[in-house]
DNA sequence: ACGCCAAGGTGACATTGTCACTGAGGCCTC
DNA sequence: GAGGCCTCAGTGACAATGTCACCTTGGCGT
Protein backbone atom coordinates (compact mmCIF):
# COMPACT_ATOMS: atom_id res chain seq x y z
CA UNK A 1 0.00 0.00 0.00
CA UNK A 2 0.92 3.36 -0.64
CA UNK A 3 -0.44 6.40 1.29
CA UNK A 4 -1.92 8.91 -0.70
CA UNK A 5 -1.33 11.99 1.37
CA UNK A 6 -0.32 11.62 4.90
CA UNK A 7 0.96 14.70 5.14
CA UNK A 8 -3.08 15.68 5.71
CA UNK A 9 -3.08 13.47 8.62
CA UNK A 10 -0.89 15.53 11.55
CA UNK A 11 -1.93 18.96 12.64
CA UNK A 12 1.79 19.93 12.39
CA UNK A 13 2.10 19.21 8.62
CA UNK A 14 -1.68 19.63 7.18
CA UNK A 15 -1.06 23.16 6.89
CA UNK A 16 2.42 23.68 5.35
CA UNK A 17 2.49 25.28 1.95
CA UNK A 18 1.69 22.66 -0.79
CA UNK A 19 5.17 22.79 -2.13
CA UNK A 20 6.77 21.85 1.30
CA UNK A 21 4.19 18.98 1.56
CA UNK A 22 5.16 17.64 -1.44
CA UNK A 23 8.60 17.93 -0.53
CA UNK A 24 8.46 16.10 2.72
CA UNK A 25 6.46 13.62 1.03
CA UNK A 26 9.52 12.60 -1.51
CA UNK A 27 12.06 12.79 1.68
CA UNK A 28 10.05 10.48 4.10
CA UNK A 29 9.63 7.07 4.26
CA UNK A 30 6.80 4.60 5.19
CA UNK A 31 7.44 2.00 7.06
CA UNK A 32 5.06 -0.63 8.70
CA UNK A 33 5.30 -2.86 11.78
CA UNK A 34 3.22 -5.73 12.20
CA UNK A 35 1.38 -6.23 15.16
CA UNK A 36 3.76 -7.02 18.36
CA UNK A 37 6.80 -6.27 16.71
CA UNK A 38 9.19 -4.28 18.65
CA UNK A 39 9.21 -0.98 16.93
CA UNK A 40 12.42 0.11 19.14
CA UNK A 41 13.80 -0.34 21.85
CA UNK A 42 17.74 -0.51 24.19
CA UNK A 43 19.24 -2.33 21.19
CA UNK A 44 16.85 -0.65 18.24
CA UNK A 45 17.28 2.81 18.40
CA UNK A 46 16.27 4.13 15.10
CA UNK A 47 18.14 7.43 13.74
CA UNK A 48 14.87 9.35 12.77
CA UNK A 49 12.10 11.05 13.83
CA UNK A 50 8.78 9.17 13.64
CA UNK A 51 5.21 10.26 13.31
CA UNK A 52 2.22 7.85 13.44
CA UNK A 53 0.22 7.03 10.60
CA UNK A 54 -1.87 4.89 11.78
CA UNK A 55 -1.95 2.61 14.90
CA UNK A 56 -0.65 2.75 17.94
CA UNK A 57 2.54 1.75 20.30
CA UNK A 58 2.58 1.03 23.77
CA UNK A 59 5.39 2.32 25.58
CA UNK A 60 6.88 0.36 28.21
CA UNK A 61 9.63 0.10 30.71
CA UNK A 62 11.52 -2.80 32.27
CA UNK A 63 13.24 -3.37 35.62
CA UNK A 64 15.84 -6.14 35.62
CA UNK A 65 13.56 -8.67 37.67
CA UNK A 66 10.89 -8.71 34.70
CA UNK A 67 8.51 -6.32 36.18
CA UNK A 68 7.29 -4.21 33.32
CA UNK A 69 4.91 -0.58 33.45
CA UNK A 70 3.22 0.99 30.29
CA UNK A 71 4.28 4.36 30.32
CA UNK A 72 1.87 5.77 27.56
CA UNK A 73 0.72 4.61 24.24
CA UNK A 74 1.46 6.86 20.87
CA UNK A 75 -1.63 7.08 18.68
CA UNK A 76 -2.42 8.14 15.33
CA UNK A 77 -1.26 11.63 14.16
CA UNK A 78 1.24 11.73 17.10
CA UNK A 79 4.77 12.19 17.23
CA UNK A 80 7.40 9.65 18.69
CA UNK A 81 8.90 11.80 20.97
CA UNK A 82 11.01 9.11 22.98
CA UNK A 83 13.23 7.87 20.32
CA UNK A 84 14.08 11.32 19.57
CA UNK A 85 15.12 12.23 23.24
CA UNK A 86 17.33 9.26 23.68
CA UNK A 87 18.71 10.04 19.75
CA UNK A 88 19.38 13.41 21.46
CA UNK A 89 20.78 13.12 24.36
CA UNK A 90 22.26 9.86 23.45
CA UNK A 91 21.84 7.94 26.82
CA UNK A 92 20.43 4.50 26.95
CA UNK A 93 17.31 3.99 28.68
CA UNK A 94 15.48 0.79 28.94
CA UNK A 95 11.94 1.59 27.53
CA UNK A 96 10.53 0.00 24.26
CA UNK A 97 7.66 0.50 21.86
CA UNK A 98 5.56 -1.99 20.78
CA UNK A 99 2.95 -2.12 18.18
CA UNK A 100 0.08 -2.94 19.96
CA UNK A 101 -2.26 -3.01 16.41
CA UNK A 102 0.22 -2.83 12.46
CA UNK A 103 1.45 0.07 12.88
CA UNK A 104 2.08 2.89 9.73
CA UNK A 105 4.74 5.25 10.41
CA UNK A 106 6.48 8.06 8.74
CA UNK A 107 10.26 8.67 9.61
CA UNK A 108 11.96 12.03 8.84
CA UNK A 109 15.72 12.26 8.29
CA UNK A 110 17.45 14.11 10.66
CA UNK A 111 17.98 17.22 8.29
CA UNK A 112 14.78 17.17 7.15
CA UNK A 113 13.41 17.70 10.20
CA UNK A 114 15.86 20.48 11.48
CA UNK A 115 14.94 22.49 8.68
CA UNK A 116 11.38 22.13 9.24
CA UNK A 117 11.58 22.58 12.88
CA UNK A 118 13.53 25.87 11.72
CA UNK A 119 11.30 26.88 8.75
CA UNK A 120 7.71 26.01 9.75
CA UNK A 121 6.22 27.17 13.17
CA UNK A 122 3.46 25.02 12.97
CA UNK A 123 5.64 22.04 12.69
CA UNK A 124 7.57 23.44 15.45
CA UNK A 125 4.98 23.65 17.46
CA UNK A 126 3.51 20.13 17.01
CA UNK A 127 6.76 18.44 17.74
CA UNK A 128 7.09 21.17 21.21
CA UNK A 129 3.28 19.94 22.05
CA UNK A 130 4.10 16.30 21.17
CA UNK A 131 7.06 16.45 24.08
CA UNK A 132 5.15 18.23 26.12
CA UNK A 133 1.90 15.75 26.15
CA UNK A 134 4.78 13.17 26.98
CA UNK A 135 6.11 14.85 29.82
CA UNK A 136 2.45 15.19 31.28
CA UNK A 137 1.60 11.88 30.88
CA UNK A 138 4.91 10.80 32.64
CA UNK A 139 3.88 12.96 35.28
CA UNK A 140 0.73 11.26 35.27
CA UNK A 141 2.73 7.97 35.57
CA UNK A 142 4.56 8.77 38.23
CA UNK A 143 1.74 10.22 40.41
CA UNK A 144 -0.09 7.13 39.84
CA UNK A 145 2.48 4.98 40.82
CA UNK A 146 3.62 6.73 44.22
CA UNK A 147 0.71 7.31 45.22
CA UNK A 148 -2.71 5.74 43.94
CA UNK A 149 -3.92 2.63 45.15
CA UNK A 150 -3.85 -0.21 42.87
CA UNK A 151 -7.08 -1.45 42.64
CA UNK A 152 -8.38 2.14 41.85
CA UNK A 153 -5.40 2.12 39.39
CA UNK A 154 -7.02 -1.60 38.22
CA UNK A 155 -10.48 -0.15 37.92
CA UNK A 156 -9.36 2.36 36.02
CA UNK A 157 -7.27 0.87 33.60
CA UNK A 158 -9.80 -1.97 32.78
CA UNK A 159 -12.28 0.68 32.17
CA UNK A 160 -9.80 2.13 29.23
CA UNK A 161 -8.96 -0.78 27.91
CA UNK A 162 -12.34 -2.03 27.47
CA UNK A 163 -13.49 1.14 26.04
CA UNK A 164 -17.25 1.02 24.82
CA UNK A 165 -17.35 -2.97 24.94
CA UNK A 166 -18.07 -4.73 28.32
CA UNK A 167 -15.67 -7.52 27.75
CA UNK A 168 -12.20 -7.31 27.07
CA UNK A 169 -9.40 -10.14 26.06
CA UNK A 170 -6.46 -10.16 28.81
CA UNK A 171 -4.83 -12.00 31.19
CA UNK A 172 -3.49 -11.21 34.76
CA UNK A 173 -0.39 -11.09 33.61
CA UNK A 174 -0.87 -8.22 30.89
CA UNK A 175 -2.76 -6.30 33.28
CA UNK A 176 0.30 -6.57 35.97
CA UNK A 177 2.70 -5.07 32.64
CA UNK A 178 0.29 -2.35 32.58
CA UNK A 179 0.01 -1.19 36.24
CA UNK A 180 3.86 -2.15 36.82
CA UNK A 181 3.04 -5.16 39.68
CA UNK A 182 3.06 -8.41 40.02
CA UNK A 183 0.62 -11.40 38.41
CA UNK A 184 -0.44 -12.20 41.90
CA UNK A 185 -1.64 -8.92 43.08
CA UNK A 186 -3.86 -8.45 39.87
CA UNK A 187 -5.56 -11.76 40.65
CA UNK A 188 -6.17 -11.04 44.34
CA UNK A 189 -8.01 -7.29 43.43
CA UNK A 190 -9.46 -8.92 40.41
CA UNK A 191 -11.08 -11.61 42.73
CA UNK A 192 -12.17 -9.06 44.99
CA UNK A 193 -13.92 -7.07 41.81
CA UNK A 194 -15.59 -10.66 41.05
CA UNK A 195 -16.72 -11.49 44.76
CA UNK A 196 -18.18 -8.06 44.96
CA UNK A 197 -20.22 -8.41 41.79
CA UNK A 198 -18.44 -5.91 39.84
CA UNK A 199 -16.76 -8.05 37.11
CA UNK A 200 -17.01 -11.85 35.64
CA UNK A 201 -13.75 -13.73 34.67
CA UNK A 202 -12.89 -16.69 32.72
CA UNK A 203 -9.43 -17.57 31.57
CA UNK A 204 -8.25 -14.53 29.54
CA UNK A 205 -10.86 -12.89 29.07
CA UNK A 206 -13.26 -10.11 31.93
CA UNK A 207 -16.31 -8.77 31.56
CA UNK A 208 -17.45 -5.75 33.33
CA UNK A 209 -20.93 -6.89 35.14
CA UNK A 210 -21.44 -3.26 36.87
CA UNK A 211 -19.72 -0.61 35.07
CA UNK A 212 -20.89 2.24 36.88
CA UNK A 213 -19.79 0.64 40.43
CA UNK A 214 -16.23 0.28 39.05
CA UNK A 215 -16.24 3.71 37.60
CA UNK A 216 -17.12 5.25 40.82
CA UNK A 217 -14.23 2.83 42.60
CA UNK A 218 -11.86 4.24 39.63
CA UNK A 219 -12.58 7.77 40.39
CA UNK A 220 -12.16 7.37 44.37
CA UNK A 221 -9.07 9.44 44.33
CA UNK B 1 23.08 43.11 40.76
CA UNK B 2 22.71 43.28 36.74
CA UNK B 3 24.24 40.18 35.24
CA UNK B 4 26.69 40.91 32.68
CA UNK B 5 26.33 39.12 29.54
CA UNK B 6 23.92 35.63 30.67
CA UNK B 7 24.53 34.33 27.54
CA UNK B 8 27.82 33.35 27.74
CA UNK B 9 26.22 30.50 30.54
CA UNK B 10 23.96 28.73 28.08
CA UNK B 11 25.42 26.31 25.55
CA UNK B 12 22.25 27.13 23.74
CA UNK B 13 23.32 31.04 23.45
CA UNK B 14 26.57 31.13 23.53
CA UNK B 15 27.82 30.36 20.31
CA UNK B 16 25.35 32.09 19.08
CA UNK B 17 26.73 35.93 16.77
CA UNK B 18 27.03 38.46 19.03
CA UNK B 19 24.31 41.09 17.29
CA UNK B 20 21.81 37.90 18.20
CA UNK B 21 23.09 37.94 21.67
CA UNK B 22 23.00 41.58 22.14
CA UNK B 23 18.84 41.40 20.97
CA UNK B 24 18.56 39.00 23.65
CA UNK B 25 19.82 40.75 26.50
CA UNK B 26 17.68 43.60 25.72
CA UNK B 27 14.28 41.10 25.01
CA UNK B 28 15.16 39.25 28.24
CA UNK B 29 14.11 39.44 31.78
CA UNK B 30 16.69 38.58 34.30
CA UNK B 31 14.46 37.52 37.89
CA UNK B 32 15.50 36.37 41.19
CA UNK B 33 13.68 34.41 43.65
CA UNK B 34 14.75 34.39 47.29
CA UNK B 35 15.70 30.19 48.84
CA UNK B 36 12.15 28.95 49.70
CA UNK B 37 10.25 31.17 47.23
CA UNK B 38 7.66 28.71 44.40
CA UNK B 39 9.20 29.58 41.22
CA UNK B 40 6.01 28.11 39.87
CA UNK B 41 2.83 25.81 40.79
CA UNK B 42 -0.58 25.00 40.03
CA UNK B 43 -1.74 29.00 40.69
CA UNK B 44 1.40 29.97 39.55
CA UNK B 45 2.06 29.23 35.53
CA UNK B 46 4.64 31.61 34.49
CA UNK B 47 3.97 32.76 30.72
CA UNK B 48 7.90 33.22 29.50
CA UNK B 49 10.40 30.55 28.81
CA UNK B 50 13.01 30.38 31.82
CA UNK B 51 16.36 29.94 31.74
CA UNK B 52 18.31 29.16 35.16
CA UNK B 53 21.34 31.47 35.56
CA UNK B 54 22.27 30.60 39.28
CA UNK B 55 20.52 28.41 41.75
CA UNK B 56 18.68 25.24 42.23
CA UNK B 57 14.84 24.24 41.75
CA UNK B 58 13.15 21.50 42.94
CA UNK B 59 10.59 20.33 41.17
CA UNK B 60 8.07 18.28 42.96
CA UNK B 61 4.49 16.51 42.69
CA UNK B 62 2.02 16.30 45.94
CA UNK B 63 -0.46 14.32 46.07
CA UNK B 64 -4.02 14.71 47.91
CA UNK B 65 -2.96 12.81 50.73
CA UNK B 66 0.10 15.22 51.50
CA UNK B 67 2.65 13.04 50.27
CA UNK B 68 5.07 14.63 48.07
CA UNK B 69 8.21 13.24 45.55
CA UNK B 70 11.04 15.03 44.36
CA UNK B 71 11.03 14.84 39.85
CA UNK B 72 14.17 16.22 39.43
CA UNK B 73 15.91 19.31 40.04
CA UNK B 74 17.27 22.20 37.68
CA UNK B 75 20.38 23.64 37.76
CA UNK B 76 22.34 26.26 36.54
CA UNK B 77 22.66 26.10 32.72
CA UNK B 78 19.51 24.38 32.03
CA UNK B 79 16.29 25.28 30.90
CA UNK B 80 13.03 24.72 33.12
CA UNK B 81 11.21 22.66 30.89
CA UNK B 82 7.94 21.98 32.94
CA UNK B 83 6.78 25.34 32.58
CA UNK B 84 7.08 25.21 28.89
CA UNK B 85 5.30 21.73 28.96
CA UNK B 86 2.32 23.26 30.46
CA UNK B 87 2.12 26.60 28.41
CA UNK B 88 2.04 24.34 25.69
CA UNK B 89 -0.23 21.96 26.00
CA UNK B 90 -2.89 24.09 28.42
CA UNK B 91 -3.20 21.25 30.79
CA UNK B 92 -3.44 21.77 34.41
CA UNK B 93 -0.57 19.79 36.67
CA UNK B 94 0.23 19.59 40.07
CA UNK B 95 3.74 19.91 39.82
CA UNK B 96 5.32 23.01 41.61
CA UNK B 97 9.38 24.32 41.19
CA UNK B 98 10.46 25.75 44.64
CA UNK B 99 13.76 27.83 44.71
CA UNK B 100 15.93 25.41 46.73
CA UNK B 101 19.32 28.29 47.03
CA UNK B 102 18.46 31.73 45.63
CA UNK B 103 17.37 31.51 41.95
CA UNK B 104 18.46 33.70 39.05
CA UNK B 105 16.84 33.17 36.12
CA UNK B 106 16.45 34.45 32.48
CA UNK B 107 12.94 34.61 31.17
CA UNK B 108 13.02 35.06 27.61
CA UNK B 109 8.86 36.02 26.16
CA UNK B 110 7.12 33.70 23.96
CA UNK B 111 8.10 35.97 20.50
CA UNK B 112 11.69 35.72 21.08
CA UNK B 113 11.79 32.22 22.03
CA UNK B 114 10.02 31.55 19.00
CA UNK B 115 11.76 33.60 16.58
CA UNK B 116 15.37 31.74 18.25
CA UNK B 117 14.33 28.42 17.72
CA UNK B 118 13.52 29.17 14.41
CA UNK B 119 16.43 30.98 13.45
CA UNK B 120 19.49 29.14 15.32
CA UNK B 121 20.15 25.76 15.04
CA UNK B 122 22.12 25.85 18.45
CA UNK B 123 19.68 26.87 20.47
CA UNK B 124 16.93 24.57 18.94
CA UNK B 125 19.08 22.32 20.04
CA UNK B 126 19.46 23.09 23.25
CA UNK B 127 16.07 23.28 24.14
CA UNK B 128 15.56 19.97 22.55
CA UNK B 129 17.90 18.33 24.53
CA UNK B 130 16.69 20.10 28.00
CA UNK B 131 13.15 18.27 26.90
CA UNK B 132 14.64 15.18 26.02
CA UNK B 133 16.71 14.95 29.49
CA UNK B 134 13.53 15.89 31.18
CA UNK B 135 11.93 12.83 29.72
CA UNK B 136 14.68 10.48 30.93
CA UNK B 137 15.05 12.06 34.06
CA UNK B 138 10.99 11.16 34.15
CA UNK B 139 11.53 7.60 33.19
CA UNK B 140 14.25 6.98 36.23
CA UNK B 141 11.69 8.08 38.55
CA UNK B 142 9.28 6.04 37.30
CA UNK B 143 11.71 3.32 37.43
CA UNK B 144 12.61 4.02 40.63
CA UNK B 145 9.13 4.68 41.98
CA UNK B 146 7.32 1.64 40.53
CA UNK B 147 10.58 -1.06 40.88
CA UNK B 148 13.25 0.13 43.58
CA UNK B 149 13.28 -0.89 47.21
CA UNK B 150 13.26 1.86 49.68
CA UNK B 151 16.38 1.65 51.36
CA UNK B 152 18.08 1.41 48.28
CA UNK B 153 16.87 4.19 46.76
CA UNK B 154 17.13 6.20 50.14
CA UNK B 155 20.80 4.84 50.40
CA UNK B 156 21.20 6.71 46.71
CA UNK B 157 19.49 10.19 47.83
CA UNK B 158 21.02 10.50 51.29
CA UNK B 159 24.29 10.16 49.24
CA UNK B 160 23.44 12.40 46.12
CA UNK B 161 22.03 15.11 48.75
CA UNK B 162 26.01 14.64 51.16
CA UNK B 163 27.72 15.33 48.05
CA UNK B 164 31.21 15.18 48.93
CA UNK B 165 30.09 15.86 52.71
CA UNK B 166 29.58 13.62 55.25
CA UNK B 167 27.21 15.25 57.12
CA UNK B 168 24.36 16.30 56.05
CA UNK B 169 20.96 18.34 57.22
CA UNK B 170 17.98 17.19 56.75
CA UNK B 171 14.68 15.74 58.41
CA UNK B 172 13.45 12.69 57.98
CA UNK B 173 9.75 14.18 56.71
CA UNK B 174 12.25 16.38 53.89
CA UNK B 175 13.71 12.45 52.76
CA UNK B 176 10.13 11.35 52.54
CA UNK B 177 9.22 13.90 50.32
CA UNK B 178 12.06 13.65 48.09
CA UNK B 179 11.18 9.81 47.72
CA UNK B 180 7.95 10.08 47.72
CA UNK B 181 6.89 7.84 51.11
CA UNK B 182 5.82 8.72 54.46
CA UNK B 183 8.12 10.01 57.16
CA UNK B 184 6.99 6.40 59.41
CA UNK B 185 8.77 4.51 56.09
CA UNK B 186 12.00 6.70 56.34
CA UNK B 187 12.47 6.79 60.53
CA UNK B 188 12.31 2.66 60.21
CA UNK B 189 14.71 2.77 57.60
CA UNK B 190 17.32 5.06 58.75
CA UNK B 191 17.09 3.37 62.46
CA UNK B 192 17.91 0.52 60.80
CA UNK B 193 20.65 1.93 58.79
CA UNK B 194 22.14 3.39 61.98
CA UNK B 195 21.81 0.04 63.98
CA UNK B 196 24.43 -1.24 61.08
CA UNK B 197 26.52 1.31 61.76
CA UNK B 198 25.93 3.03 58.27
CA UNK B 199 25.04 6.46 59.67
CA UNK B 200 24.78 8.08 62.64
CA UNK B 201 21.77 10.53 63.73
CA UNK B 202 20.82 13.56 65.56
CA UNK B 203 17.67 15.62 65.13
CA UNK B 204 17.96 16.93 61.79
CA UNK B 205 21.13 16.03 61.49
CA UNK B 206 22.50 12.83 59.45
CA UNK B 207 26.19 11.64 59.51
CA UNK B 208 27.34 8.84 56.94
CA UNK B 209 29.73 6.80 58.77
CA UNK B 210 30.42 4.15 56.46
CA UNK B 211 30.13 5.56 53.04
CA UNK B 212 31.26 2.50 51.04
CA UNK B 213 29.19 0.02 52.53
CA UNK B 214 26.30 2.95 51.59
CA UNK B 215 27.41 3.25 48.52
CA UNK B 216 27.25 -0.36 48.34
CA UNK B 217 23.96 -0.48 49.29
CA UNK B 218 22.69 1.92 46.94
CA UNK B 219 24.14 0.39 43.92
CA UNK B 220 22.47 -2.89 44.94
CA UNK B 221 20.01 -2.79 42.09
C1' DA C 1 -4.97 -40.94 26.63
C1' DC C 2 -0.95 -38.39 27.40
C1' DG C 3 2.13 -34.61 27.96
C1' DC C 4 2.90 -29.80 27.65
C1' DC C 5 2.21 -25.07 28.54
C1' DA C 6 -0.07 -20.79 29.61
C1' DA C 7 -3.31 -18.93 32.92
C1' DG C 8 -4.57 -18.53 37.24
C1' DG C 9 -5.06 -19.80 42.57
C1' DT C 10 -3.06 -19.99 47.22
C1' DG C 11 -0.61 -19.46 51.57
C1' DA C 12 3.31 -17.75 53.90
C1' DC C 13 6.07 -14.16 54.47
C1' DA C 14 8.64 -9.50 53.58
C1' DT C 15 8.20 -4.76 52.59
C1' DT C 16 5.84 -0.59 52.56
C1' DG C 17 1.96 2.61 53.81
C1' DT C 18 -1.33 4.35 57.37
C1' DC C 19 -2.98 5.66 61.78
C1' DA C 20 -2.95 6.99 66.37
C1' DC C 21 -0.28 7.99 69.91
C1' DT C 22 3.90 9.12 72.65
C1' DG C 23 8.10 11.35 73.83
C1' DA C 24 12.10 14.55 73.22
C1' DG C 25 14.29 18.83 72.05
C1' DG C 26 14.18 23.75 71.20
C1' DC C 27 12.30 28.21 71.60
C1' DC C 28 9.29 31.64 73.40
C1' DT C 29 7.02 34.19 77.06
C1' DC C 30 6.15 35.19 81.44
C1' DG D 1 13.25 28.42 85.27
C1' DA D 2 8.35 26.95 84.55
C1' DG D 3 5.03 26.31 81.45
C1' DG D 4 3.39 26.20 76.75
C1' DC D 5 3.87 25.24 72.14
C1' DC D 6 6.06 24.04 68.32
C1' DT D 7 8.83 20.56 65.13
C1' DC D 8 11.04 16.22 64.95
C1' DA D 9 11.20 11.58 65.77
C1' DG D 10 9.81 6.74 67.86
C1' DT D 11 6.42 3.00 68.21
C1' DG D 12 2.95 -0.64 67.71
C1' DA D 13 -0.85 -2.32 65.26
C1' DC D 14 -2.71 -3.08 61.16
C1' DA D 15 -3.65 -2.73 55.97
C1' DA D 16 -1.90 -2.90 51.32
C1' DT D 17 1.34 -4.53 48.23
C1' DG D 18 5.31 -7.41 46.57
C1' DT D 19 7.68 -11.97 46.52
C1' DC D 20 8.18 -16.81 46.52
C1' DA D 21 7.11 -21.52 46.06
C1' DC D 22 4.04 -24.49 44.66
C1' DC D 23 -0.46 -26.17 42.96
C1' DT D 24 -4.63 -26.61 39.81
C1' DT D 25 -6.98 -25.99 35.64
C1' DG D 26 -8.02 -25.63 30.76
C1' DG D 27 -6.70 -25.97 26.16
C1' DC D 28 -3.93 -27.79 22.61
C1' DG D 29 -1.23 -31.05 19.97
C1' DT D 30 0.16 -35.75 19.16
Amino acid sequence: MSIEDWTESFVGTRNLPRNVRDKLLREARVVKFAKGTEVFGPENIPDSLMFLYSGCIRVSQSSESGREIVLYRVEAGESCVLTTACMLSEEAYNAEGVAETEVVAITLPKPSFNRLASEEDSFRAFVFQAYSRRLIDLLRVVDDVAFGRMDVRLAQRLLDLAGDDQQLKVTHQTLAGELGTAREVVSRILNDFQKRNLIGQTRGQISILNMSELKHLAESV
